[in-house]
DNA sequence: ACCTGAACACCGTTCAAGT
DNA sequence: ACCTGAACACCGTTCAAGT
């Protein structure tokens, strides 16, 4: 509770939050233990008391990404709501730092980072009485295709960023609807087909006596 | 259409399929290009000539890997099917070799691959008169979530198979229902899941007057 | 057309030793 | 408790030169 006292933690903080710094000016591959030891004033030998290796500090790093997810207000919600809610809110997170998406992704692909909607989403099924069963995997499909989505549109945009002259897309007559890929709108689209998956689950399952 | 008597394409595609086998047999941490020559008895550098640099390699890789999604026929299924059918078919297909979702993960994000299921959910989508715009967004979905949802549960096999005797879960009464992940048969119910999604966004699509 | 040799500019991690 | 110094065992990539 008292924190302005220990200094323990705090370098630990330290490192990770200069951690984040690196990745949003420089990207994630130029984010290396050598430069972030640099960046510290410190040998790159000397993170190695901090986290006891790389993938241990990047996901200290997701969970900086992630810890406004933690203060989203899914409070009374309808269920349909609250996917869209907190599926555009994590992608949001991902998309604040340069490379967050793909940072946050492999982290939680390795199992260091819990699920960022898992908690409030449950809250609020939980609130309408739909078996947790249901949710769990609703929140996986929507975290999976938020992650995975906002990767893909994150990297979309670096490479337009590079070749800024190559394929300007002019955004005509038929404005940011030209491409292949999905943009924002897209996005939203697919949440709210998964709340209505997830809503059709429900009723199925309410029908065949809960 | 002549294959055998052009020798040109051949070497090329012979280094992907040793990366591939190195890939399975090693894992992607160990598919270094050194290793890559070292198994082809030849010098690094030679590597570049037949690709620009390492991602294009692992792009090939990936989409040998992806080659059976090509031949899954898809005909005379309905839209529900079709879904569930050609994302339980590209999982099969990121199993099947070590650390292939992983792979492929990065090689869609970074857009040096195209869709494995968008062709295949089109065509049936077409059939049934649904609206592209839908179906790709469908298509989105499925992908995403079952990449994502693949690259996690490979990656837990693999934790799991390296600490064998940390946690072995011991299926018991309540039989493979224990852990906090999902499994197969939470992977098939949220296919289900953005099937009925996708079905009801048709539904009220074509109650809006098409 | 396809590959070698040699180099460049880096990596993550360990560990004894310092303070 | 926290860090240095020095090393180990690697990386991807380039490029002149060979055949």
């Amino acid at each position: 509770m008292v924190a302005s006292v220990n200094s323990r933690r705090r370098s630990r903080d330290d490192v990770a939050e200069m951690a984040l710094r690196l990745l949003d000016e420089y990207g994630l591959p130029d984010l290396t233990m050598r430069h972030l030891a640099t960046a510290l004033g410190v040998q790159p030998s000397a993170l190695y008391w901090h986290f006891p290796n790389k993938q241990a500090l990047l996901a200290a790093v997701s969970e900086l990404i992630l810890a406004p997810m933690r203060e989203t207000p899914a409070d009374d919600l309808s269920v349909h709501e609250a996917v869209r809610l907190v599926g555009s809110r994590l992608r949001e997170c991902l998309l604040a730092y340069r490379d967050g998406s793909e940072l946050v992704s492999s982290s939680l692909a390795l199992g260091l980072v819990s699920s960022p909607v898992r908690a409030q989403l449950l809250e609020v099924t939980r609130r309408h009485e739909v078996p947790d069963g249901q949710a769990e995997v609703a929140a996986e499909a929507v975290m999976h295709f938020v992650v995975g989505a906002t990767f893909h549109e994150q990297q979309r945009l670096a490479a337009d960023q590079l070749g800024l002259l190559a394929e300007p897309v002019a955004p005509g007559p038929d404005g940011a609807r030209a491409g292949s890929g999905a943009d924002g709108g897209d996005f939203a689209e697919a949440l709210t087909m998964i709340a209505h998956g997830l809503e059709v689950s429900i009723a199925q399952d309410r029908s065949r006596g809960n």
